[in-house]
DNA sequence: CCACTGGATGTGACCGTACACATCCGGCCG
DNA sequence: CGGCCGGATGTGTACGGTCACATCCAGTGG
């Protein structure tokens, strides 16, 4: 070995550490580390040299090192049903932004099929991330058994309402906003509501459906069986195709705006006007749905602030906040050009042949 | 210290680390961390003893120790623009579901504000996180200069087609998709075709306009200025309404199915018919958009597989992969009821008042 | 004047893993 | 029969922080 001069920095050079900047600002590296986490107990003077040696050297806290020794990795899982949909992906980037603020990591894990092991893959690679808390997105029912099951100790924090479950949890006031569109329906003076539910694995199309026919019994109308769909607004069509052949409704609160999309496109291939013949609620409000044909009446659901919420529970359980509660956020109806008054009634109507 | 009992396993026991699992095994630790690992040189009996003690014991590696000593996180950053809209949060998903397949974990940011600061902030939060590469879908061009400044080393595979950049990029073919959709409005006979372009910051509506001016140009027609718009539907009618002042066009092609949507409804609006009047192209392909009134004919796009190939492209960057390239998926038209021949001609339909 | 107090700062140990290197052992060849 | 080789396994060390505890020092009251 003939190399004399001190290893030259040459090319990958090691990024700064915390000894580093002790180094570099003439103090050790436990104040250092005071001064990152805020200690109160350093002197201004101290404080200062400090922060311009980070800033002189561009350190950055090593997160692996931190997670290691605190056993707190700063991330936030959030396990999602479905990215794509204009409900959970709203409620995703409010959280991520949320949590940001704070501090927190957001990563994400996706559930491809509604299936056991999918579910569990899932979940377990987010808790191989040794994720410090947990939000659920993906409102089926069956997941909670996985989480128990797998993690029972994880803080969680669930974004649908569910009775089942002791962990904290915040919702869109799904019911209430099911309630809204539904009342609407009935002080148009409709009398024959159709409900086109969602899959009943989703908490939240449950809940939507509950808040249906509790407005229903609750003003006295006859109840009928709800349609149970999927959210597509392929399904929606489909469902539309179907409902004609037994015309014995004059309106339909669709539990989401897709599958009420898909409806109003068969009513109108098949000549009905909506809202003349027909009215239609949706549910969400996504970007566009004053510009369906017609404008869409629906219910509009504060995603921004769900986020925000959601976050400040879950690290106040991280941080050891042992209250249980519930929190719900108000829906609000918009009223767009789908629904009007029922048409003079006809005793033919359900008999006439459309299509 | 009166105490002589072992430490009892009371309430909160430290998760089992890899010397437990030796322990368990009767081997040593460095033989665990080899059969986790997957080392070739560990005998079949040793291997299948090890995997029953981390069975036995529900032993899971510890990330943050594993990254700690590798500088690996095993996390990939996602940078997003917005991630409500289908197609970032198609794409996300996507590359989610690529990224756990390869034991890779994602984190995502978003950018508030399209401003400086909220970028730098934004990708900041990411690089704190030691993300072991970036996939940007935040098509901002800005976006690369503040990735520049900030870590230039960092791989990096943008999902936009952008000639500026010597990363790897990888991206639907929004020229060819462009140009699929002018090449359509002009097999129908049209001639007169305006443009509703994206803003132009970002680089997948500049690709969209200069598809769209190309076909134009390769077949000889008149070129005009397009309109610049901001993706909304609520822009999409704006523009619409303003465009019936000079109604000198027979088609036109917007640059998103949002703004496709709002276009389609000030026309209907002042009474004009799609596609009799009119003829509209959106593009994204977004879901519902065969159930619009007409149902849309636009350009779709392979999320799936943009994921699944961003996911490839950023490991082989990681792992030291140096050839920089760059791909294409390409882009499929999808023809609905939004597109026909174009009215016969009718010297005074410029000057008629619709509305 | 000295022990005491409490704020500011420094020292040692440890978190759980992977890497480099050392060791062990059986079989093979000269 | 001994040395050598290579596959299988074990031992020391470093990664970059934080925590518990030790130390130092100035101000204070008895």
């Amino acid at each position: 070995m003939t190399e004399t001069s001190p290893p030259a920095s040459s090319g990958q050079t090691r990024a700064p550490n915390i000894r580093d900047v002790a180094r570099e600002a003439g103090v050790s590296y436990q104040t250092v580390s005071r001064v990152i986490n805020g200690s109160p107990s350093i002197r201004d003077a101290t404080r200062q040299k400090v922060l311009e040696a980070i800033d002189e050297l561009g350190y950055r806290p090593n997160q692996a090192a931190r997670a290691l020794v605190t056993s707190r990795s700063r991330v936030i899982g959030v396990l999602l049903s479905d990215a794509r949909s204009y409900g959970p992906s709203s409620t995703l980037q409010s959280i991520e932004e949320a949590a940001r603020a704070k501090g927190y990591f957001v990563s994400t894990a996706t559930i491809g099929l509604p299936d056991l092991p999918s579910i569990r893959s899932a979940l377990d690679h987010l808790i191989r991330q040794n994720v410090d808390g947990l939000v659920v997105i993906a409102p089926q029912t069956r997941v909670f058994d996985v989480i128990q099951q797998l993690s029972p100790e994880l803080p969680l924090v669930t974004l649908e309402a569910s009775g089942r479950l002791d962990g904290h949890t915040i919702a869109i006031d799904q019911e209430q906003g099911a309630r809204l569109a539904t009342r609407h329906l009935i002080e148009l003076g409709h009398t024959e509501i159709e409900h086109l539910a969602g899959p009943q694995d989703w908490i939240e199309a449950q809940t939507r459906m509950d808040g249906f026919l509790a407005e229903i019994r609750d003003n006295d109308l006859g109840t009928r069986p709800p349609i149970l769909g999927d959210w597509t607004a392929d399904f929606g069509y489909y469902a539309g195709t179907q409902m004609l052949g037994r015309l014995d409704f004059t309106a339909v609160f669709a539990a989401n705006d897709q599958m009420a999309l898909g409806l109003v496109h068969a009513f109108r291939d098949a000549g009905l006007d909506v809202p003349g013949d027909v009215s239609v609620v949706g549910f969400d409000d996504v970007p566009g749905a004053r510009h369906f044909w017609p404008p869409l009446t629906t219910i509009r659901q504060r995603y921004e602030l769900l986020g925000a919420r959601c976050v400040d529970m879950l690290l106040g359980e991280i941080e050891g906040d042992e209250q249980r509660y519930h929190e719900r956020i108000g829906a609000e109806l918009v009223v767009r050009g789908s629904t009007a008054a029922p048409p003079p009634h006809d005793p033919e109507r359900a008999f006439r042949r459309f299509g």
